[in-house]
DNA sequence: TTGTAGGCGTTATCAT
DNA sequence: ATGATAACGCCTACAA
């Protein structure tokens, strides 16, 4: 065996002129340093002299050298690299918050994983596992309920979370969220302040999604507190496109008792029962109040624009990306966070008809 | 120096009860094979016996074994994952697309990440090169205008692309996606059928948007096929929201000869003006007709509902993906993939008033 | 401050 | 069909 033959992969092709990818080596033979001190001033972990970062800086700019992923996490045991799972990308609800939250990893130099799980519970798990698998450092999770497992699977790797769009008092988990029962609470009770005491209630499917559920609860409180519900509360679930809240108005005014104030689990139904109650001839809010949640985009489209709740999406969004970055740096659990929600007054909701 | 401390450090982890994530080696061990065996399985790459295999699975089962991307990325040369860079995420033009280009590259095993680049082409090239960096194997780009040198980067790293939501005839880049222009023109020439003789344009920001420019060349060339238009044609730029296409249609209607219908490039811009127009007093599409493009939900949420130009949002993101993952297993450029677009006919287009 | 060298956990090439 | 073993490219004690 000759000499060349013996020489490992890399040297030879540098040997040869195949030229791949430059490597660390690479630039530290230009540099004339050594791949340590090159990978220093990668990472900037001091304890370089200014001249040698130049040089090596400018190895870098000539070769074009960027470092190689798989090797950098192997060597590192870490990726820089974050992951989500939402409900579903289609859907204006996370869209604001998530881009937020991927400006702030990106101004961190973390790179944003997105799988969605179509509000299903065993897909997300199994994306969970995906992303962990694919190197994900750390994770973004929407509400709260999922199988005691998925939290030990984390657990066990130990992998940062946080629970976003929801919040807990008291909970081990890190939420970076608004309270929905409150918040759901609150808007009710100012429908109530308005004379209606025959609400309806449309919402998202609450089988997986504890943030509709919560919502809910708060509706049912407000309503209690005022003791004021003349018919048995119709509750609606849909699920999430404008049409479905149609449908779901056609129901609620079906019944023998129509309500005169709906509330809608969000914009999306509230704004499609808008729709609907237009083209049935019915006035909102002359004759028809509906509220929304979320005060996404299309909450101001439709007309009469919708009163509902602000959620500070942008806010949860960085929050969210600067509690994780906060987790991986320390390696110790953050602190919950509370976001405030408010209702935004527009021009679907109005006071009851006398009668 | 002890036998001990000579191991190399996995093995001693082994020993003592550290227990960290388990490693192909200690499937292997469990097993009572090889490594390579056990890559083997795990890679379905061929020559196992089902014995073995059962073996393998048993211990991977029991060991709650899981491959390290890093090493596996380091090895293989590639991560089984696929960027896209996308204008926003914040708007739904994209989202739709999107979401079918993730489950089709998830059903394949594929892991995709997202980058946004608000529509700056200075950050595109950052977060191409970013995602590089981060390993993609392949990307998904949106239109085609972009600098040379970025070409060349992909084509030096040996990075497969396809360019979307675009389509150019005879062009060395694979385009999976529509034809701009044609569709433009095609919904244009409906509209001077119905006898409108002055225009109107409202199209997004053409400054690093090759999209909107075609867009504009296919009405402008409709109309010049017409020989139509009585008075010079406007067309005002806007940022991609409700607003600002509102805003458009106020300039547009402040000129001394206002258009009696407007073509806009996108369902964002046209729900937007068709809001304002309605608040102006004007009757959509009596006194004023409207057009959109794009197709995504809320064309069909305003009152009058949006005739607009559909476009196969799912469809694309599926062959985007398919044709990425050819482009991955062939290594050989994949032809480009020309979707149809259709008008749907809706309210807010119809014939002139005669005068 | 800088260099040396071993290890990170896979894949894949060769033998067997 | 299976096993040894050499890459893969980077990080990081540890040594100098």
């Amino acid at each position: 065996m000759s000499l060349f033959n013996k020489m490992p992969k890399a040297q030879k092709d540098r040997l040869v002129s195949h030229t791949p990818l430059p490597t660390l080596q690479d630039v530290a033979d230009l540099a004339a340093v050594s791949t340590a001190t090159v990978s220093r001033c990668l990472n900037n972990s001091g304890h370089v002299t200014e001249k040698t970062r130049l040089k090596v800086q400018q190895a870098i700019q000539t070769l074009g050298y960027s470092p190689n992923f798989g090797a950098q996490a192997l060597a590192a045991k870490r990726t820089n690299t974050i992951g989500a799972i939402i409900p579903t990308m289609e859907n204006a609800i996370f869209a604001r918050g998530i881009q937020a939250f991927q400006e702030t990893l990106a101004e961190n130099g973390i790179t944003l994983i997105i799988a969605s799980c179509s509000y299903r519970p065993e897909l997300e798990e199994e994306q969970i596992r995906s992303l962990v698998a694919r190197g994900a450092d750390a994770l973004l999770l929407i509400g709260q309920s999922r199988p005691a497992a998925t939290y030990q699977f984390l657990a066990r790797r130990n992998i940062p979370y946080v629970l976003a769009w929801a919040h807990k008092k008291d909970s081990q988990h890190c939420y970076i969220g608004f309270d929905n029962q409150a918040a759901a609470q609150t808007i009710t009770r100012q429908v109530l302040e308005l004379g209606h005491r025959n609400l309806g209630v449309i919402v998202g499917l609450t089988r997986n999604n504890d943030r509709a559920r919560d919502r809910i609860t708060g509706i049912e409180h407000a309503i209690a507190d005022y003791g004021a519900q003349t018919a048995p509360l119709q509750v609606i679930e849909a699920e999430y496109t404008f049409q479905e809240g149609a449908k779901a108005l056609d129901q609620l005014l079906a019944t023998p008792t129509p309500p005169t104030a709906v509330i809608c689990g969000n914009d999306v139904l509230a704004v499609g029962a808008v729709k609907r109650a237009k083209q049935l001839g019915l006035a909102v809010p002359e004759d028809l109040s509906i509220t929304g949640f979320a005060d996404i985009e299309v909450s101001e489209l439709i007309d009469p624009e919708l009163t509902t709740v602000h959620v500070p999406h942008r806010e949860m969004g960085i929050a969210a990306a600067k509690s994780l970055i906060a987790m991986l740096k320390t390696q110790t659990p953050v602190e919950s966070h509370l976001l405030e929600t408010r209702i935004v007054n527009r021009q679907s909701l109005g006071p009851a008809k006398p009668h």
